[in-house]
DNA sequence: GTCTATAGCTTGATAGAC
DNA sequence: GTCTATCAAGCTATAGAC
């Protein structure tokens, strides 16, 4: 496979993703998306198949940025995982603070597509989900807190109700009260982790 | 006003609810909805000026119904806010399994016209939800909770993410999970309020 | 208030040359 | 792998009769 396939390729899927998340899918076009690559319509269809395919492409894509994000994010503060998730939360707030922040990729591609189960981009949102909560598992689990299933389930909650809202009144401090949410939670549950009071014996 | 034009014009926002709901916005055409309507487009546009409109009216009686049937769901239990607000989730989750049930109209508005902020189904969505938020402030207070507006912002948190996370992956638990921690969250804060210390004494 | 008819444009997708 | 050219269908919205 040559380079500039793949150049074509990702020039292409950088458009459309632009284009997808500013206006919505719907109000994207093939033409728009393909003026916007700098290629013809035509060889837009030679790469992808159709445009339901392009959108999966685009979500596969976007599930690595994103996730990669929020783990820095959770990893760039010091402390238990109570602060770094309220850390986490407000960072997530001064981007929701930036104009061309209208939302998350996946819930506008899942609310958008709710009619069409089996579409491309409804099955990447699905799986970008899940591998989000099992992320917070493994984190919840990393700082001591046994189980951690039901509370990693609390957090994508939280962050989903909070991600809604903001794009509702575009107003930060319905994803700082999710934070906060988030490490009453954490805190709470802490007490009754077994795991965390024998890490507190061998501290 | 006569009655008939009445008639029509709740036939038409009925039937371009419906289509709205099952289609998205955009995948609904105005020629489709006349025809569910039983009406021709020229009546349509008669009635509405434009589409973005005819979203609009839309919302905003929706609005109506959706927050008399959580009224609904809140008032169809005994006891204390904190079982109640299990149950209305448990309600909820029930209705997630419709297979009809395809997320929440507001939302789903919301999401896919992101990129328009002055979309009457933008500002019609916005509305219904501080509603929501300040009704569940009164029903917080009217059990015995004080202060109650962070505690009414952390339901509306959760009932957001629960909406999310049961359009993703059509499974009633998260809706479930989301009740528990509502009612987790309302038994921490009952501890912490003097009102309610207050009410015991009286009782 | 409702109809038939249509303007004017854009859509997703394809044909065939090179 | 990329191009020019184009398809058939669908779109929002409007004109003018009755």
């Amino acid at each position: 496979m040559p380079a500039k396939r793949l150049a074509t390729r990702d020039r292409i899927i950088t458009a459309a993703g632009e284009l997808f998340y500013d206006e919505g899918i719907d109000r994207s076009s093939m033409e728009q998306i393909a003026s916007r690559a700098g290629v013809t319509k035509r060889t837009l269809y030679y790469h992808f198949r159709s445009k339901d395919d392009l959108v999966g492409f685009w979500l596969e894509q976007l599930d690595k940025s994103v996730r990669a994000n929020y783990r820095l994010w959770l990893h760039s503060a010091p402390g238990r995982i109570e602060a770094r998730l309220r850390h986490m939360f407000g960072r997530l707030a001064e981007l929701t603070c930036n104009p061309r922040w209208k939302g998350c990729g996946f819930a506008r591609a899942a609310n958008e597509l709710a009619g069409l189960p089996g579409h491309p981009g409804v099955i990447a949102a699905k799986t970008h989900r899940k591998r989000f909560e099992a992320w917070f598992v493994e984190e919840l689990r990393a700082d001591g807190i046994e189980p951690a299933e039901r509370l990693a389930r609390r957090m994508v909650l939280l962050l989903d109700g909070a991600i809604t809202q903001a794009l509702l009144h575009h107003d930060p401090a319905y994803v700082h009260e999710a934070g906060d949410t988030a490490a009453d939670l954490v805190h709470a549950a802490r007490r009754l982790s077994a795991t965390d009071r024998v890490d507190g014996f061998a501290a």
